[in-house]
DNA sequence: AATATTGTTCTTTAATACTGAACATCTATA
DNA sequence: TATAGATGTTCAGTATTAAAGAACAATATT
């Protein structure tokens, strides 16, 4: 009997909180309920508790709900005690000013980046968000350069997975994946060349935790007609040389 | 019959995840259990369904456990919808510059005050994290802000309710509480005097949404001989001077 | 005005979450 | 080193209750 010790309504529930999304952060209830293939009662009954929660909230205009600001308060939690951020944060203001570009932070969470922080030299005061924001690790700089250091196990996973095209310059062939992985194992930096999004190139060099594990890494990125080879290979160093401190201690 | 259209076992599993705070972000299952006073099992199949969908992470070390990093991807759709925090950054850097003080951004949740963000000035480059932190409203800038505009119903209940000392500064009287606010809506600034934490003064301005009611607030602090009168007078035009454009239009 | 389509309510039943005890590990203390 | 007291985990039975499905109310659309 391969009984599950779980709590299926919590895990059900929990599955609701993840339809909303940046692209729908307003869902209705029969909306949801499609989704996931329940009852229209279900779900009404499960937003009624997150609501009395403080983790959904409905608008009184719409009767569509949204997530509450509860959840800030977990994330903070979340923050603090990983303490990554608060940690990564001043190297990645003198990395971001060191080269000018757009400093990246993200962690391996799920066979994908998760973005911790976004850190913009002052010559680029721009101010998306990206705190919470994911993406594939083979079509990027943070993703390969962590996955080219994971357990080859688990990155063969994923190399012999979808490899999804996102230009045409992604690397959705197998083999090609992995001698690029190779090269960034020779020179410890990964380069995504426009491989996520086109016109965009980016340099990353990956963290390591006290028992030699990849656990989170560090990039770079711009537009490409400023990331030619010889000052991408100058990023990596930059961002190699200020990340050394913080390297098998975490 | 009050029926009350709840998942009970959902809301029992969100008051686990709630026992994790900043001071505590590590618990173990008897912890939690004597915490709720549910039982240890019960503690052990709710957390165990978490770490399944990625919420809670056991530390193999301790076998206790944490909060999962899934968390902040929801918290990232939180922001991203709110979008308060893209709006407000830039004009958080200009009076953060301006004042060359720390300046606090903060909405009203649960009758609280939920930091969403501090902006440091570039003379000041400390790198505290204060996102998802709460404080009580009556003996804060931020919170007083908000208080002095809220509807009068709620704010009684706030007035009339504990007002912890925290401070010999603290406003612990209901009389002088309302005084004080009576002043801020005079003013359209609130000041708190070393009220919340010794040594620290703050100048806050409330933020008013659409409709007119209070949706947030700004203030910048720091330490109280550089807060004077006369400075915390030319801090609060600042900031309202800066907040003009967001004003009623959120 | 008529018709979908939405969110909510309600009851019944089948599912399952919680209890409580037993077990397995680990960690202080004698 | 042995023992007692923690801890986290497992398990089976019962009492709870979550989910289904239909009916309702309130909008939105035609």
């Amino acid at each position: 009997m391969d009984q599950e010790y779980s709590v299926k309504s919590l895990a059900r529930a929990m599955k609701v909180l993840e339809c909303f999304s940046v692209q729908q952060p307003e869902l209705g209830v029969t909306e949801i309920a499609k989704k996931l293939g329940m009852q229209k009662s279900t779900i009404c009954n499960i937003l009624s508790t997150f609501q009395k929660c403080g983790y959904v909230v409905q608008n009184m205009q719409t009767n569509k709900y949204h997530l509450g600001t509860k959840i800030l308060h977990l994330s903070y939690i979340v923050n603090h005690h990983l303490g990554l951020r608060d940690i990564f944060l001043p190297h990645l203001h003198k990395i971001a000013e060191a080269t000018h570009e757009v400093c990246y932070f993200g962690i391996l969470h799920n066979n994908e980046v998760l973005y911790i922080e976004a850190v913009y030299p002052s010559t680029n005061q721009q101010t998306r968000n990206i705190l919470g924001e994911r993406a594939p690790l083979y079509c990027t700089g943070l993703g390969k350069a962590m996955l080219a250091f994971m357990p080859q196990e688990k990155a063969e996973e994923i190399i012999n997975g979808e490899l999804k095209s996102f230009t045409n310059f992604t690397l959705c062939d197998p083999a090609l994946l992995r001698s690029d992985l190779e090269e960034i194992r020779m020179t410890g930096y990964a380069v995504d060349n426009m491989e996520h999004e086109f016109g965009v190139r980016c340099v990353a060099v990956p963290v390591f935790g006290a028992s030699g594990e990849v656990t989170a890494a560090v990039s770079v990125s711009g537009p490409s007609p400023r990331f030619d080879h010889t000052t991408m290979v100058k990023h990596a160093e930059t961002i190699a040389n200020a990340l050394q401190p913080l390297q098998r201690c975490l």
